[in-house]
DNA sequence: CTCCCGATAT
DNA sequence: ATATCAGGAG
């Protein structure tokens, strides 16, 4: 496991690459935020930004979601994957929206969570870019991100990750620590095909280190 | 733990 | 062909 000195080393990194790292969801509003999240799971943004570009013409407000079909709205997102577990779950939050908050998002993780189809990592999401609430969603590119640099353990589960993340990076530096970790995994260090020969944290990095030794690009 | 699941890159 | 993608519920 890295020091504190190797972390802070590792957030300065992340700062130099990924200095304007953003949510890259399309959204106008915390509504529109929680859907394309709720959809964004095990897909890429970037046939979330596809489908939500269309969707969120057609659907404004909780009540437009609940006055279809669910199978006008399984089709909807059809191509997302996951849908009709998606569609159901927007239906339920859109009927929860309505019935305990006034058909508006709340903004404390701790009602967010109790939305059907929001989980922890929505949640954080959330909180985080929408209402500007410190947090670190962990999702699959900052797990992979922080095992392959040893900022947490291997065998970590999310929401360990998420709590070692927390006590190493100073809580100022969540929400921008959360967006450079994604796009530092989804742009640089890769499920597949990491680029271990150009990263500056390779000297840190035993797996990387190892990665380049078994020669495998 | 399993299941949900289409699009895309490799 | 297969791995992967801003996960969550049962």
């Amino acid at each position: 496991m890295l020091n504190k000195m190797q972390v802070r080393h590792c957030l300065d990194i992340f700062g130099d690459m990924f200095p304007n790292a953003k949510c890259e969801l399309t959204h106008s509003n915390p509504f529109e935020l929680v859907i394309a999240v709720l959809l964004s799971a095990q897909c890429t943004d970037v046939l979330v930004n596809k489908v939500t570009r269309e969707l969120f013409q057609k659907y404004k407000t909780p009540e437009d979601y609940l006055a279809v079909t669910l199978e006008e709205l399984q089709q909807d997102i059809r191509s997302i994957g996951l849908y009709r577990n998606k569609a159901k779950n927007i239906r339920k939050l859109c009927q929860m929206l309505l019935d305990e908050y006034g058909g508006e998002v709340p903004e404390t993780k701790e009602e967010l969570v109790k939305l059907a189809g929001v989980g922890r990592k929505t949640a954080n999401v959330v909180a985080s870019v929408a209402f500007e609430e410190p947090a670190i969603a962990v999702d699959t590119h900052v797990e992979r991100v922080a095992k392959r640099l040893a900022i947490c353990r291997w065998k970590d589960s999310v929401l360990e990750v998420e709590q070692t993340l927390m006590k190493k990076v100073p809580i100022e530096e969540w929400s921008v620590t959360h967006h450079r970790m994604i796009f530092f995994g989804r742009y640089h260090c890769k499920a597949k095909n990491p680029n271990c020969p150009e990263c500056p944290l390779l000297e840190l990095c035993r797996e990387g280190q190892k990665r380049m030794k078994k020669r495998k690009m």
